[in-house]
DNA sequence: GATGAATGAGGTTTCATTCAT
DNA sequence: GATGAATGAAACCTCATTCAT
């Protein structure tokens, strides 16, 4: 089936799903996703066949736009320390300036609906980013022992928790922000 | 006196809880818990008067256990590292050796059905940690810019992502939970 | 099956009915009366069997209150019109002293849980007004086309349609109640 | 556009829920509705939100439909008693022939589930019957001391009265009828 | 292609009744 | 006899999906 007419109202299905399962969570109607989207309920299938497609479709694309984030302005040409900081701090900002898609990818990324195909897609994106990761440990920069998959796991996992105490307390923001890379970066550079 | 409201049944029903909602998500009809609880779907709701409720009574059930587990054998007198990486291991080990809690766990933290309360609630075993953390601060063994409420949350983060990462490759196991642990204390610890 | 020990308690479980019913309507659960009447839930069908055996007796017992009421003090030796009028006074005086049974009463007349038995015994004692009654069109007190059970339909229909209006206007309610037995003598008079 | 929500549908439930509750109670599952009404379980509810808002609908239903049939031919320039006698018969011609919705009605009285707002409804078709009834009090037709409310009242209580009566002796049917309206009448008016 | 009424399986919860204690 | 936990058949209602318009 080729692609439907109205990529327009293919990506007002995501957005709106975004604020609705940001609100009420995966288990929402997709009624409450066609009428924020406004569109009938019907025609939502007939851009994804099944609540399940929508959200791993949602899931990908929220997975693309994240990456977008974090590569913009990427300096390709500086340290690997400064590209770290880089991702890190793409990463805080678009999690603190778009909540909604954060909120819904956190539950995306705990949820069984989500396909093992989907969460491969996912990572086709932060290619570059893995290949900066092997780069760093073959020119050792990072220590002996670490593992490239450890190095996203520990970013990704100490990212959100900054951003949850980002949100919770506002005013420590930056304390918050810049303890969270320092304790990534210990915890990986050589010496 | 008629037949008492038995504990092993409220456990049993808390039991097939976890392996059911582990299985497939908090969306799993409570027909289904009941029945792997070896009990009538009526019963369900002499135990627990509502399916949010269960929920709620799972989140706290398996926040017991976890600090449980976490606080056994814990060495008061030992060293602030000592009793860091104790509580790091005995996380860790918990959560392998109990995926299903885990998982559950890992919904339920993003679940809106967790109510404020169960929350607080859910905080109360953790208590004597807090009190060392604090210690921690007070005593200068903590960087002077870190938070408290930091401290707790990169170890949740860090031990999480290593968990997952031990779950995918075994083998790996003893570098992962090393470096996590070496992550969280370089970017806690003084010097 | 004999009759259950103890009295107190059938009839603590027909005053909880009545008060349950009246405000909830017949489709409230039994437990409810149960918990009204300070017994167990299981307790109540030691007395009886089934809901509707409840439900039935309920009705024999309210009529046969209201029977005792209405009779009290009947003037045996007086005219047919002030043994009328007596009926009639007393008949409103207790619905209006009496609002829960009534308003159970009135459920309960127009469901089809109450049985023809049941109606029938609920006629039983006011065999005594049916005499009256009898005597009276045979001694030409009553219109000549007035049959006997127009009587009794009649006197209960304006009866309820007062009682109700009372209860909406207290304020008039003797103009109500008077207006109310003019109309029936009136209808039911000879001359 | 779509199918479009159909008046006949809507109508089909609303006949079958006054088929199904005349026999068997307002307890009536709305699955019995649907199925008498040949549609599936969960048409009802794009007709109906709630089993509750369908039991209100039914009630606003019946009583148009029995003031259609009280006024239809309503002979606006005779007299007062002429007038009366007209919504008299009109009434007991209706009960009569229509005995599924008087059972209904007779039901839907008496129940909590019918909102005040309802109730009010249901008299709008009724004002111009009010309008007579205040015209014949200030017109001295009535007694001084008749309310309004009161001639409605009786009128209603009476006519119910003897349409039971007719039901079960329908060879008295019009001893009773004539019996019911002199009653009423000599009740109400001057002299 | 868009619409939204129709469908019916399935979900949570209630409740009359039974029966172990 | 009294108790109240246990039962499981409904009950009401929701919702993903289909399909007539």
């Amino acid at each position: 089936m080729a692609r439907p007419k109205s990529d327009d109202k293919r990506n007002a299905i995501l957005a709106a799903a975004t604020a609705v399962f940001a609100e009420r969570g995966l288990g929402a109607p997709t009624s409450a996703v066609s009428r924020a989207a406004g569109i009938a309920e019907g025609t939502l299938f007939t851009y994804f066949t099944t609540k399940d497609e929508l959200i791993n479709a949602l899931y990908r694309e929220i997975k693309l736009e994240l990456a977008d984030a974090m590569m913009s302005g990427f300096p390709r040409k500086k340290s690997i320390r400064s590209r770290m900081q880089h991702i890190w701090d793409n990463y805080i900002n678009w999690g603190v300036s778009n909540p909604e898609p954060l909120k819904v990818l956190t539950q995306l990324m705990v949820s069984d609906i989500v396909t093992a195909e989907s969460r491969q897609a996912g990572m086709v994106p932060f290619a570059e980013i893995q290949v900066m990761y092997d780069a760093a440990i073959e020119g050792l920069v990072f220590k002996e022992s670490v593992l490239v998959e450890f190095v996203s796991k520990a970013l990704g996992a100490l990212a959100e928790a900054v951003m949850e105490l980002m949100v919770l307390n506002p005013q420590s923001a930056d304390t918050y922000r810049k303890a969270g890379f320092e304790m990534f970066w210990a915890g990986i550079a050589r010496k």
